[in-house]
DNA sequence: TCTGTTTGCCAACATACGTTGGCATCACTG
DNA sequence: CAGTGATGCCAACGTATGTTGGCAAACAGA
């Protein structure tokens, strides 16, 4: 009901709460990011934002609403087809450290994500709909593709996890190419090597 | 207050009130791990239990009290002077699966170790007083330990993040063995393979 | 048996939360 | 300039939370 655009067919519906909109939006991603959704209070969003909780109320919904309005992700991952086959894992770990410095999004989605059933599967969605369609398209096996961008993710995320939720010092105190050197070479076997072989 | 002992040593103070006091643990540990630390409630834990609120609040104080009294962690890992040392990370790997599958108090932890300070400080020290030790005694350059650590903790992390918390499809359908196989050389190569050089 | 402590529950507190409805004020359309 | 909708704030609702104090019953030691 708060959505429908103002007349015209779709093109910027240009409302003067544009403004408060995005602010909100923006304060909301920090504080989901700083504190996960429980303690991520609509009145804490708002007064980040310098205006009344009811607006939030009123421009998404609820709480619910406003989560998912805040918190959608486009990964951008690159086209595998234009890079060197062998470089692809380096690439990939570099590109994920610059998502994660670059804007405070990926931090709120994966604090949600821990203890909000809506965040953990906003966050299988991205992967089955940004990472999957990219192992398929390089690995091997295209049937494999869902364990291997499966193994991606937990090496991926959990660095992320160590680095910027959890802060274990030594994680954080790695340079951004010593974790490419460290962590390239197992996203590329993960998404490359022939199966693992049974230890003898 | 409520933890000065009997009168004896230290030996068996023998309380009547052992049975509700373990009764909560095992329930707090139960829904910190299935809600993280805000949405586990006291009076939830209490229910849980079978016993009244405030019965938590007299044994441990508080809420914070009661979380660091459910959640110590030891990880038991193995000696690895006893280790083929060429299967270490493979071990590890097995060994950290038996503990995630064995109880609830890694989920526990990890849930509220996103979302929470204390928790991630917790966390922090299992790394620091169980994991660590043992890089700095396997890995070939022990200066080097807290970045390997780091290295295993971040792939073993993310693999029980995205396993048993946000519960990525292929990631669940996995076997244990197959875990190993695809983790282990991983492991490995963090804890004893040379540095990584740089891509030329 | 009498006395003091422990165990447990009940009722209540202060606070914080998400959410709602009403009422001004501003901007635009006619 | 009149009027209609959008924008914003205020006050309040119902509910839930952590936490507290008091009181009854069960137990332990003399």
């Amino acid at each position: 009901m708060t959505e429908i655009d103002t007349g015209r067919v779709a093109a910027r519906p240009h409302r003067r709460s544009d403004a408060t909109r995005t602010a909100i939006l923006v304060a909301a991603r920090e504080r989901f990011a700083a504190d996960g959704y429980d303690r991520a209070t609509i009145r804490a969003i708002a007064k980040a934002a310098n205006i009344d909780p009811s607006m939030v109320m009123r421009y998404y919904g609820s709480k619910e609403g406003l989560y998912a309005a805040a918190l959608d992700v486009d990964l951008r991952l690159p086209d595998p087809a234009s890079l060197d086959p062998r470089d692809v894992g380096r690439v990939l770990v570099g590109h994920f450290l610059d998502l994660w410095e670059e804007n405070e999004v990926l931090s709120a989605m994966l604090r949600v994500g821990a203890t909000h059933q809506a965040g953990a599967e906003r966050m299988q969605g991205v992967f089955r709909d940004q990472l999957l369609p990219l192992a398929r398209q390089v690995c091997p096996d295209p049937e494999q593709a869902p364990t291997r961008a499966a193994l991606i993710a937990s090496q991926v995320l959990g660095l992320a996890l160590t680095r910027y939720i959890l802060r274990f010092p030594p994680t954080v105190a790695l340079g951004r190419e010593e974790i490419v050197e460290w962590l390239g070479p197992t996203v590329q076997r993960y998404l490359t090597a022939p199966d693992p072989s049974p230890h003898p």
